[in-house]
DNA sequence: AACGTTAGCAACCGCACAGTG
DNA sequence: TCACTGTGCGGTTGCTAACGT
């Protein structure tokens, strides 16, 4: 497959966009739409690559976009879903009307693994117990949902761990996560920055280090709830999120 | 005031998938 | 089946404003 030149090579501009160029972007897609993205720039009389167009337009421009600071319970929501889905983006900013998959990106990163960081929360990219060979990511693992379909039989899917308000762990059968009992619960003093020591009281995944140690050798929540997400995924549906 | 460091965010890069001929 | 294109996605980079010394 050969990869199509860069903007840079094609006399493309790069870098930040300027209000202009937003305005022709915007006004072309108001009119046109964007059936196709390549040809997109050259018919706005656009220097620069359909790829960022798209991207421009997809997560600053759109009209139903939301800006501005996420809200507790946005926060709580990606925390939640990063818990369930981990690193799938797009996934989670679907279920955050007026949020993208970008802006997500950049609050887990700058905002909330630094906030769960102080709770000593793992997140589903580190390493995991027993499960060899489950990983679920890997960047190729991100995308095996669409071409793997896990395996209802494969080891480790049939349960899920999660660990309970006594900092329990728990096997449950993965039909039972869709209750909203399990899933995790944050209160009020999460969001305070002075509270930072109960960790293990506040989030089921926030546990010592002794915990830690317990926990590992149990299959992450996420081993579970990656089959839970793929069976949706195939479904072609998502599940309503519980209320918390 | 000047400089260095950090945090936040927009944008880019490259891979992989889906669709098409 | 293969080659190719268009698109979507997650990871990463780089700019800049804010902050600290």
């Amino acid at each position: 497959m050969v990869r199509a030149p860069c903007c840079e090579k094609m006399g493309l501009k790069k870098g930040p966009w300027t209000p202009e160029e937003d305005q022709i972007l915007v006004s072309f897609i108001q009119k046109n739409g964007h059936g196709n993205w390549r040809a997109l720039p050259k018919q706005a009389g656009l220097l620069r690559c359909g790829k960022s167009c798209r991207l421009r337009w997809t997560n600053y421009l759109r009209p139903d976009i939301k800006r501005g600071n996420f809200s507790k319970e946005e926060e709580e929501t990606i925390i939640k879903l990063h818990e369930m889905l981990g690193n799938r983006w797009s996934a989670i900013a679907a279920r955050l009307p007026g949020r993208t998959d970008n802006e997500i990106k950049n609050v887990w990163h700058t905002h909330l693994k630094k906030k769960l960081k102080n709770y000593n929360y793992k997140t589903p990219q580190e390493p995991k117990g027993h499960c060899s060979g489950d990983s679920t990511v890997a960047k190729s693992d991100s995308k095996t949902p669409k071409t793997e379909p896990v395996s209802p039989q494969d080891s480790c899917s049939d349960f899920s761990s999660v660990t309970n308000d006594n900092n329990h762990v728990l096997m449950i059968k993965n039909e039972e996560m869709e209750s909203s009992d399990y899933f995790p619960q944050i209160d009020e003093s999460f969001w305070s920055e002075e509270n930072e020591n109960s960790a293990s009281e506040i989030h089921p995944r926030m546990v010592s280090d002794e915990e830690q140690v317990h926990q590992f050798q149990f299959p992450s929540i996420d081993d579970g709830m990656n089959f839970w997400y793929d069976l949706f995924i195939r479904a072609g549906d998502l599940p309503e999120l519980p209320e918390f």
